[in-house]
DNA sequence: CGTCCGATACACT
DNA sequence: GTGTATCGGACGC
């Protein structure tokens, strides 16, 4: 069963509720690879000073339109992360997406992500997880209730076991937000990692 | 298991 | 010019 748009179009922390063990289907080239979601983070816009939206940019603009987009942004001069828009239309919040397992296409998913060494590292973690699924810059501002798109969402058929939440990884502002969600015990769940921190030691 | 650190290029100031 | 919503290899326990 699809998710709907209307699903998406709530505050950023319950989307990531609704997202996490709904499955993500990657159809390139006629290669199929699906993930199911265990591990996501909440962004909630301008009022989130971690939040790309939190000045309104070329790049951070496809937040501020409606639910159910998605938003690829580049980071370390390496990584592609994908998130998903959420919230009302203009609220500008969206959702990380930071692991999880996949459960078909293990093949082309191998061949996307080499490095993998156990087939639970192949989608953990957000950049490996959006190699996985195929997703680079080009893709971002797609929507994925277009029914020609590149990814589609699922309900997942397994709900979660046991949910829990807390700071989200490597954010150095509003680290105290408990916005990152994920499935206990689940091996697909990225190490926690702090920010790093405002203060800096420098050399005399 | 954990911590440390370099790679690398882009968005933004 | 500065900082980064990361990864994986090196090392220590």
């Amino acid at each position: 069963m699809r998710l709907t748009r209307s699903q998406l179009a709530v505050p950023a922390a319950d989307a990531a509720r609704v997202l996490l063990g709904a499955r993500v289907v990657s159809t390139i080239g006629g290669e199929r690879v699906v993930v199911r979601l265990t591990e996501v983070e909440a962004y909630a816009g301008p009022l989130d000073p971690a939040s790309h939206a939190y000045r309104r940019t070329v790049r951070s603009e496809i937040m501020y339109g409606p639910a159910g987009h998605l938003y690829v942004y580049f980071v370390y001069g390496m990584h592609w992360c994908a998130n998903i828009v959420t919230g009302p239309d203009g609220t500008a919040s969206a959702v990380l997406l930071r692991g999880g397992e996949v459960i078909r296409g293990l093949a082309p998913a191998r061949e996307r992500r080499p490095t993998a060494r156990r087939d639970a590292d192949l989608a953990r973690g957000p950049a490996g997880l959006a190699a996985v699924l195929g997703v680079r810059g080009t893709d971002s501002g797609t929507d994925l209730f277009d029914p020609d798109t590149m990814l589609e969402l699922r309900a997942g058929t397994r709900p979660p076991v046991s949910v829990a939440h807390g700071p989200r990884v490597g954010v150095s502002a509003a680290a105290d937000k408990p916005w990152r969600f994920v499935e206990v015990g689940n091996p697909t769940v990225s190490a926690y990692r702090r920010g790093t921190r405002a203060t800096r030691s420098r050399p005399s």
